[in-house]
RNA sequence: GCGCCGGUAGCUCAGCUGGAUAGAGUGACUGGCUACGAACCAGUAGGUCGGGGGUUCGAGUCCCUCCCGGCGCGCCA
């Protein structure tokens, strides 16, 4: 446990024996203590913790706030908390200070923890399966996958820090209609070739992509497939293009730093009868009914809004029962203890029938996890760049890598909120790239470097410092830039609490902020040594958390920009 | 029509299970390199937290209602 939660930990155990106390003194009625909060405010000068514990038991003790906390704060003892001196302020809160004892051991702590400074075993070890991205392999990723891609792989990264163990799984919908679909765009673009008068269907892909796996399906077969059947043709070209397309998103992601555990095949679903399976399961248990030629689901048994088909008229399984069938092997027949999908916003109103049809199957809902992702809207000249799939014109994720640098991208996609409606504005992250937020960061720990490579220089190198060194950092940039620092444990757990990524990298943003005021503010070479080693210690502590982050989130530390 | 998400400074967004004077970046304006890298820092200006009710010691945060925007509501995926 950090330093930090230490002292939260013990704070709470002093302020209930306080209580307790007390009340065995008569100083207090004997009643419940009702729950209360330890929090960092806002305004150091509210102190580094405060309670508000007298004010939330002022109806129990039916006492005046002020006054419950006199009785608590002559009652406590702080002994071993990192925290000596206290005072009662505003409408009763207990304002807590801590003392010099605190701020040399975070930073001994993160001397010592180094690399693994942050992590937790807050998931003891419990399995989870993160699946992100799971783009159609039939055709070129857009830059809402770069914003899934982002999220899905740093939150898989926080939840590993924060004592999960992950696995990274990205779901190939190689099976059913939209490889029909697929098929049908590549059989009329390679009849094109050779015949006119041709149409490509409204609702097949437009893509160039689809034009050019033709025409090389063509330098390689010919006119071969021209007058073959229409299943033939369509198959040769599937089995010619399907591979490349599956190759390319591998190799995509892999240039955006994401790499996969495992690649899920769809389509193995259906070989091993997974799929036929899911259907019969319900079916043996009651859940189904039969109108109109098609098997229903039952939903509104278990809570979704309306029942569903799982088997159309014509025989063919809806795009659902696969689904039900690919989470139910994750946390069934794998036995994952959670599954977390990151999906876009416009998936929300099917999560509720998934988790029905789990419900059904026996499978406890609740394991199931969703990260629902609104839409990214992309802004180049302060206008929306409208995506539209069917004209194929979308911006892919390829395309965006060429622009703007992997750092920022995966940066810059993680910044927000993955439920926040979220604006990408290509001027600024191209042309601008230098104000993104990520040199920043980058710059301050290339700082550090070079602060300790020109001390290296004159012959000076960091030794261990004694808490009577640490004792000289005293200075209020230099407080509050250790005071973020040792919050950095707690970040990572509520981060993985909250499935929110985008936290830490605004955290890494406030420890650069705080360095670059300390940087400005504090001269680390200076003539007393003491406080030289002091501030030199300081430094590579940040740098030890800002590389953490930044090793995290797969962005480069540089050491020199 | 029903459901989900959002509406906080000119713009892009934070605001932890309700807590003390609502923050940051960016844009505008003003300062700071003969000192460890100015890709930095300091300062000024800018707010009826979409509107209106309610709950309580206390509401940007919870409840109700209305307005605006995005996305869903298929035998598409």
């Amino acid at each position: 446990m950090s330093a930090a939660a230490k002292t939260i930990s013990s704070l709470k155990a002093a302020l209930e024996n306080a209580v307790e106390k007390a009340i065995s003194q008569n100083l207090l009625p004997s009643s419940e203590l009702p729950l209360f909060t330890i929090e960092t405010p806002a305004d150091r000068s509210h102190g580094d913790l405060a309670s508000n514990i007298a004010m939330v038991s002022a109806r129990a003790f039916r006492l005046a706030p002020r006054k419950i906390a006199e009785i608590i704060t002559e009652n406590i003892d702080l002994g071993n908390t990192h925290l000596s001196r206290f005072e009662i302020a505003g409408p009763g809160f207990i304002n807590f200070f801590y003392d010099q004892s605190f701020y040399s051991s975070v930073l001994e702590e993160i001397r010592t923890e180094g690399k693994n400074y942050g992590r937790s075993d807050f998931g003891k070890g419990k399995k989870v399966l993160v699946e992100f991205v799971s783009a159609n392999p039939t055709g070129p990723m857009h830059v809402g996958n770069a914003r899934g891609g982002a999220i899905g792989d740093s939150l898989s990264s926080v939840l590993d820090a924060a004592g999960y163990e992950v696995a990274r799984e990205f779901y190939v919908n190689d099976a059913g209609n939209q490889i029909e679909k697929f098929a049908t765009s590549l059989e009329v673009r390679y009849l094109q070739i050779y015949k006119d008068g041709i149409e490509l269907p409204e609702d097949a892909y437009h893509g160039q992509d689809i034009i050019d796996h033709a025409n090389n399906f063509a330098k390689i077969h010919g006119d071969k497939y021209v007058e073959s059947s229409s299943e033939e043709r369509r198959k040769a070209l599937v089995d010619y293009a399907l591979p490349l397309n599956i190759e390319g998103l591998e190799r995509d992601l892999m240039k955006y730093r994401i790499k996969y555990d495992r690649w899920f095949r769809e389509s193995t679903l259906h070989k091993s009868g997974a799929v036929q399976n899911i259907v019969e399961l319900l079916k043996e248990k009651g859940h189904t009914y039969e109108k109109e030629g098609a098997v229903w689901f039952k939903a509104t048994e278990f809570g979704a809004d309306k029942d569903f088909v799982l088997i159309r008229s014509n025989g063919i399984p809806t795009y659902v029962v696969p689904d039900i069938a690919y989470h139910y092997d994750k946390l069934v027949t794998r036995g994952y203890d959670k599954a977390i999908d990151v999906l876009g916003a416009d998936h929300h109103g099917y999560i509720p029938r998934l988790k029905a049809a789990l419900t059904a199957l026996g499978v406890d809902a609740s394991r199931l996890d969703v990260v629902l992702m609104q839409m990214v809207r992309l802004m180049r000249d302060g206008e929306v760049i409208k995506i539209s799939k069917r004209s194929g014109k979308a911006i892919t994720l390829v395309t965006l890598l060429e622009e703007i640098p992997i750092d920022a991208a995966r940066f810059f996609f993680n910044l927000r909120e993955a439920n926040s409606h979220f604006e990408f504005d290509l001027d600024l992250a191209v042309e601008h790239s230098s104000q993104n937020p990520v040199y920043y960061v980058q710059y301050a720990h290339a700082r550090i470097c070079n602060i300790v490579k020109n001390l290296a220089e004159e012959n000076i190198s960091p030794r261990d410092c004694t808490s009577d060194d640490y004792a000289l950092l005293n200075a209020p940039e230099e407080i509050e830039l250790i005071n973020k620092l040792a919050a950095y444990g707690d970040e990572v757990i509520s981060a993985a609490k909250d499935y929110d990524p985008s936290k830490i990298t605004r955290y890494v943003y406030e420890v650069a902020t705080l360095f670059h005021k300390f940087y400005n503010a504090c001269r680390v070479k200076n003539d007393n040594e003491n406080l030289m080693q002091a501030r030199l210690a300081l430094c590579l502590d940040t740098k030890t958390v800002i590389a953490n982050v930044l090793d995290m989130f797969k962005i480069n530390a540089p050491e020199s920009m």
